[in-house]
DNA sequence: ACCTATAATGAATCCAATT
DNA sequence: GAATTGGATTCATTATAGG
């Protein structure tokens, strides 16, 4: 693993490697406004009481690490505002951030993040695919975590490539509930005795659309509880730039040897579908200027119901109604608005087009400049 | 709606009505620890500040102009801890709670409940099957919405119809997520004008399933947040009586109405599957007492790896080992526990048969009385 | 090599009645 | 009330062993 230092102003930021340390303290040394994103996975504050059997009476392996207890909810909250308030300190205006929790901790979470000015934009449920069964019958099978994805504070920009989520999705717009199985077989990382290095192994699956929807390739990503590297791998392969911090030196190690590993995706792969906001804007005007539509040829509504003249000046009139594309869409439909650019479809060669078209072919022709 | 009334000491509880005005000052009318579950579905628009009051039921005033989220969330967990302190007080002690929300106010209300000493049992994810997409494509679709299930406190009892939930999921242990198309065409009530007369109407399926789960026919279910009745409505069909309270005149009358129409299920229809945990206990020693194993006969594992011989008292014998049925299981096999019923197998005609079969017996006798 | 049976395991706030 | 005892309870997937 190569260290990469980027300075900003004074500072320089130790990217691509894993701060030994607590969180809190290694946050501080971070200068502020430096990082895109924030991946959080905090202990959950698991309160287990007794052993707990499966019904062939093997033991069920607990998380009982002394560094997921706490004394009560308000230890718990303190710890939580302390390292909130720097990931929020160290999170440039335009970025977001990421925790992930379970019912034990994650309203915890979840009302702090708002106390503190983060915005909620979504929250996410990981429906786990193969979940453990509750053995005892007593309750619900325990079979999500929630993620909390929030801007750094009401009204901010932030980062969502909308296109390549619901390219992800085949098509369709990404949902806040994602189907993703647990972190097992080859992925989950064994320690020399060939039990589990770490008992809370995220999958790579989810940091994958975490970093794709909501980071572009060079975005810096700080994850404060960095376990075995499941976002400096993810974040490697995809071409963004991590910081990690671990207190545990057997989590460093066996994160350093995975993300040491790890080969990045090509650049081309990193390309991802944009939003077309992100794209130039067209005109309608200009798809006359360039005569491929001419003056006074007639539009179609989508659903065949309406027709509209082009006029010169790249407007459209249709009997009494004249305006943009959009208007006069919105018009004849009785709806509050209409994209014109796939309600109006034009003729060629017999068959019925969307002007969308024309447009995505001139911006083609800009692409290639 | 037939309102019936019950003693509870020198109070009458208003059973199956819906109380007219604020919720926390209702609730105050009613005794400590008369309901079996409260299921609540409080408002979470922050901006509607006049939906909330004080502790000491007076109304917040709205800031228009300057809205400050802080300052909303404050007066949010106000409101919340007001009435929920009402609805612990009013639950018995082996009661539960439900409530619903979203990511604008599920985080306050989980952690109130934790600060009040509410145990969460699980948090359960509505997925909607059909939810309304985000139309400017800045976010995920917001699919899902969040209920927590919690008892009174730490260690106390609940009702849990596991195998009921287990039936209706086609024999696989019922899972945190549960898939469930949002409220509209006939159920969704409309208005004179054809509006819809409630902005957030339940589907009643997700009624059906938490009542059906998590309370018997005959329980008290409190609605503090009644709207246009789903609870009642549900509560009425399923054989639970409900304590509604609504302080819109148009929701309650809409309510009224809508439960007035409801027609209760058979009686037969609300039986639902029940666990073995369930049936009359059975000492091992009456099977012996009537006969139906002779002291001194041996009885062989179910893996057929050991054996033990019955003795006059009830209790087994396997060389050093001596013991209950399910003692002398679990120290043969090294396990820390063992069910006798199942593990142990008798001979007859040449088969062996679980000693279980016996006890079945013994039971079809005593219900036969 | 390929198929089948058995074993292992995962962020878990996992019992209830009787003595 | 603490300690004891009866006895009820699991799903999806991967890894390993056996044939």
């Amino acid at each position: 693993m190569t260290t990469k230092t980027e300075s900003r102003g004074a500072t320089a930021l130790p990217l691509n490697s894993i701060l030994a340390g607590d969180s809190v303290a290694q946050m501080r040394k971070l200068p502020d406004a430096c990082v895109d994103l924030v991946f959080a996975d905090p202990p959950y504050n698991l309160q287990l009481r007794g052993d707990l059997h499966r019904p062939d009476n093997s033991r069920v392996d607990a998380v009982d690490d002394d560094w997921d207890s706490f004394e009560s909810f308000r230890k718990y909250d303190q710890f939580t505002r302390a390292w909130l308030k720097q990931a929020r300190r160290v999170l440039k205006p335009g970025g977001a951030i990421w925790v992930i929790g379970s019912y034990h901790n994650v309203y915890r979470l979840g009302a702090e993040l708002q106390n503190q000015g983060f915005w909620i934009l979504n929250d996410v449920v990981w429906r786990k695919s193969n979940p453990m069964p509750n053995f005892r019958g007593k309750r619900l099978t325990n079979a999500h975590e929630t993620l909390i994805w929030a801007s750094k504070s009401e009204g901010a920009k932030y980062t969502f490539n909308y296109e390549a989520l619901k390219a992800l999705n085949e098509g369709v717009q990404m949902r806040s509930d994602w189907v993703l199985p647990i972190c097992t077989g080859h992925e989950r990382l064994k320690d020399e005795t060939g039990a589990k290095a770490h008992p809370t192994q995220k999958p790579e699956s989810l940091l994958h659309r975490v970093l794709l929807g909501t980071t572009n390739p060079g975005d810096v990503v700080l994850d404060p509880f960095f376990g075995t590297g499941t976002t400096g791998a993810v974040a490697k392969a995809m071409g963004r730039d991590f910081i990690g911090i671990e207190r545990e030196a057997a989590y460093r190690k066996a994160a350093t040897a995975r993300i040491a590993q790890v080969r990045p995706y090509d650049r081309e792969a990193l390309q991802v579908s944009t939003s077309k906001r992100a794209e130039p804007r067209v005109a309608f005007g200009v798809l006359v200027e360039r005569g491929m539509l001419r003056p006074g040829e007639v539009l179609q509504s989508m659903n065949g119901r309406h027709r509209a003249k082009v006029r010169a000046d790249g407007t459209l009139v249709a009997t009494e109604i004249k305006g943009s594309i959009h208007q006069v869409g919105a018009q004849l439909e009785g709806a509050p608005s209409c994209n014109g650019w796939t309600y109006w479809h034009f003729r060629r060669d017999g068959v019925s087009l969307p002007i969308d078209m024309l447009r995505q072919q001139i911006r083609a022709e800009m692409a290639g400049d």
